[in-house]
DNA sequence: CAGTGGTCTAGACCACGGT
DNA sequence: CCGTGGTCTAGACCACTGT
């Protein structure tokens, strides 16, 4: 297992990934592992050391190692749940707790903004957004309630598209529209009737209230998002790190 | 403003203190800004690419810029909120919210492990933990409830300490135990009626519950905490990036 | 085509930890 | 003292973008 040189994939990623499956090996038996000093790797691997401190830098943000100044570099055991905390499309976030996902569209409207998503979307007054309201399923069962908003300027023709999938998928694979920070808020409430019909869960139940801002690389907010999760299908997972 | 070759501090680290500074106040306009060149800010400072390619690195991370293959790097509008999401002393926390933090300590016992505990910290059944159990206030007012367990044998005399600060840093200073990072889970329910009245809110009320453990740097789980927040005062924001 | 960021090399000096 | 990771240089070739 080593560095093939003729590969199209960079050495740097073709030396995370080797180090990575010895790392899972080694600490499996809750050994303590020194991993091989940068000097070491890189003449083992023929490469130069700024090559391999840019896999070990990858590994690093994963929270596969730890380096201490004067010591060396050591493995981690492998915390992480979701590669630390990121951006996941809610229909792969349901696969990854083995839901089959489904979606089933409430409503579809065009409309003009008012605040707060004037605010969050820093449109001007009357602006035109979509409003997509859709109620999310796991195994077919209710999990979820959102509200999407989204410039209709930057989607047109948003209710041609097939929204029972990823909203995600669509907007960057349709309009090149790439999702790449957000903002959210959680807090705890009561379901109303109409939600909690909806849900199918008793009107006062508590739930979590979400609202979440996305934004393009460029910093432009792209949708505003309100959404209401059934507290007995569905728990929020967070990986944190130091900064 | 450029780079002192004679100060301490990297030169990576002072190109990026410029660079935030001049994003801030060309951005601040909702002008677009490009970043000037690799090579152009490597011959500008007298440096070499590699050490500008790394002070870009640092302002990617927080999300103030973003690169195009091929087109150039320019400056994203600031959305770093709390520079991504990272882990933070719940002390600091409230200051960040312009609270002044205080800590009621409810009660605190040195008892054997029994699960759930005994599987999140990875400890034998009948291993000794302290229970810390603390109210934690903002401006005189109660936030939320915690409990917190941490090994005996990692933390011994851990009832000799002030306990009304941050925890955080009595693990660090005191016990040279590193916080690094954390896997949190959070869920909506009612509150019980004896934390309703140490919350003072009513019996009932939709609270989160959040549980967290917390791991050393190198992987080792040195913490697990239950917790109970109020809704009328808290919400938990986050930032997200895509991995 | 020229300019951009992505990858890579072969050196160098430093501060730190353990012997 | 030597080995470690942290910082830095001065080159190089590549794939991609726009003209």
């Amino acid at each position: 297992m080593s560095i093939d040189k003729h590969s199209h994939v960079p050495y740097y990623v073709q030396l995370a990934t080797v180090l990575r499956q010895r790392i899972k090996t080694a600490t499996a038996n809750n050994r303590v592992y020194a991993v091989p000093s940068e000097n070491e790797l890189a003449a083992r691997h023929q490469l130069s050391r700024a090559t391999v401190r840019q896999a070990l830098a990858l590994l690093q943000r994963e929270g596969l190692i730890y380096k201490e100044k004067g010591k060396g570099t050591f493995a981690a055991k492998n915390r992480a749940r979701y590669e630390l905390t990121s951006l996941i499309p809610t229909t792969d976030e349901m696969r990854r707790r083995g839901w089959r996902p489904g979606s089933r569209v409430v409503s579809l409207k065009r409309l003009r903004t008012r605040p707060p998503i004037t605010d969050a979307l820093e449109l001007d007054l009357n602006a035109e957004v979509f409003e997509l309201c859709r109620l999310r399923l796991g195994d077919g069962e209710p999990v979820c309630l959102q509200w999407s908003y989204l410039p209709a300027a930057l989607c047109p023709e948003l209710d041609q598209q097939d929204l029972t999938g990823s909203l995600t998928h669509i907007m960057e694979f349709n309009y090149g529209l790439k999702f790449w920070t957000a903002h959210e808020t959680l807090r705890a409430r009561r379901a109303s009737s109409s939600e909690a019909r909806l849900l199918k869960i008793q009107t006062g139940s508590p739930v979590i209230y979400m609202e979440r801002t996305t934004f393009l690389p460029t910093g432009q907010p792209i949708e505003f998002l309100e959404s209401v999760w059934r507290s007995d299908r569905y728990e929020f997972v967070f990986s944190l790190t130091r900064a």
